[in-house]
DNA sequence: GTCTATACCTTGATAGAC
DNA sequence: GTCTATCAAGGTATAGAC
């Protein structure tokens, strides 16, 4: 996936219209304005949904006029590619960050169990970021909303580096992996469906016991 | 929640119109219709959303005119709640079902695990019926979404009527209850954002061996 | 009781003035 | 580069003919 290399250039500046989100060479501040954009719809992609967003909502909270819009994003959908790219360059240094931390492998599962239990308020509201939206776009495009779950990754990997550096076979460790997170994330979908917290302070709870187990 | 006194009576035909879903009285061709426009509605609400399922859609599949809808459901709240209701029904004569045909506690918990396993195929496409209805609603409604959990709460109340009569005290059958709810849950969110029925195969392998495990 | 026609609104997207 | 005005399409819902 080539977005993967180009969360390692952090100086977008001035970059070429080569990109497939940015309609033309832009200076600073435009990179700036871009940059609200984005961060405004992912707050609203997450809180309201992507197709209950409009773009009205998006200029207001940025700040821009409606029509602006367009010469920063093409599409709604290119503009939810650089969302997602925002969400997946923040999980990424997430993990790096987590695993130049902590040596200790037990110790960073440990820390991946609390990612839902970090922000359960929001999850409790909002459901898991990633999981509403890979939810909500799997019901319109059966193809081509597999681009997603890059953030899935970016956690499955990491888990899996743990469990392997913990002793176990390749195989056992995805296996793991991925029980990992389906119990993280039937947590998180239960507390929204029900908007009670307590589903994911159960489960978490369960969870670190069981990583202690391993 | 009046509407499980309502499931009871099962001969609706002729009801009166303080049904808040039927706008006035109507005959048994009628109540056909009705059924036929709530049965549609429930295939396109799970396969395409619900805000995506437009009244034409609906119209469309049921085989009646765009307009002819307004005499059945006067808004799409009032079907929503109609899908629901037929949702809660067909459950909870599942779960009534499993519940005289098996005597064993344990064994009934292994069919609710197989809940997932037993739509696997439709499940990887379009996600759990109500976890994703109950995601999508959560977003818009803060408030009045919680009467699409009642279909969890049938699933529940037999998984803890099966863990008490399996000797667990009643704290840790409610424990446990959820505790699985969340497994099937997370499993089916994997399957459906990877595309990826494996998701749920692999769960339910290991949630059979953790009840048996009990 | 059943259906046609349409009102009215919001949406994503465009054209073109400045 | 920035913004206003507007478009075409599609949505829910209604009015009223038959």
């Amino acid at each position: 996936m080539e977005t993967l290399e180009s969360l390692h250039a952090t100086e977008h500046i001035g970059r070429k219209g080569t990109n497939k989100d940015s309609v033309t060479v832009m200076g600073t501040k435009g990179e700036e304005k871009r940059q609200h954009i984005i961060d405004a719809a992912n707050a609203l992609f997450y809180h309201k949904g992507f197709a209950s967003t409009s773009f009205a909502d998006i200029a207001d909270d940025a700040g821009i006029p409606k029509g602006n819009f367009y010469f920063y994003f093409r599409t709604k959908e290119a503009l939810l590619q650089a969302v997602v790219d925002e969400r997946l360059k923040r999980m990424r240094a997430l993990m790096i960050g987590w695993h130049e931390e902590f040596k200790d492998p037990r110790q960073r599962l440990h820390r991946i169990a609390d990612i839902p239990s970090a922000d359960k308020c929001e999850i409790t509201k909002f459901g898991c970021p990633m999981g509403t939206l890979s939810a909500e776009l799997g019901k319109q495009d059966t193809a081509n909303h597999n681009f997603t779950v890059a953030i899935f990754d970016q956690v499955l990997a990491e888990a899996e580096i743990c469990l392997t550096e913990m002793g176990r076979p390749k195989a056992d460790a995805k296996r793991l992996a991925r029980h990992l997170l389906v119990r993280l994330q039937g947590a998180a979908t239960m507390a929204h469906s029900y908007n009670d917290e307590s589903w994911i302070v159960n489960e978490s709870q369960a969870v670190h016991a069981w990583i202690d187990s391993l």
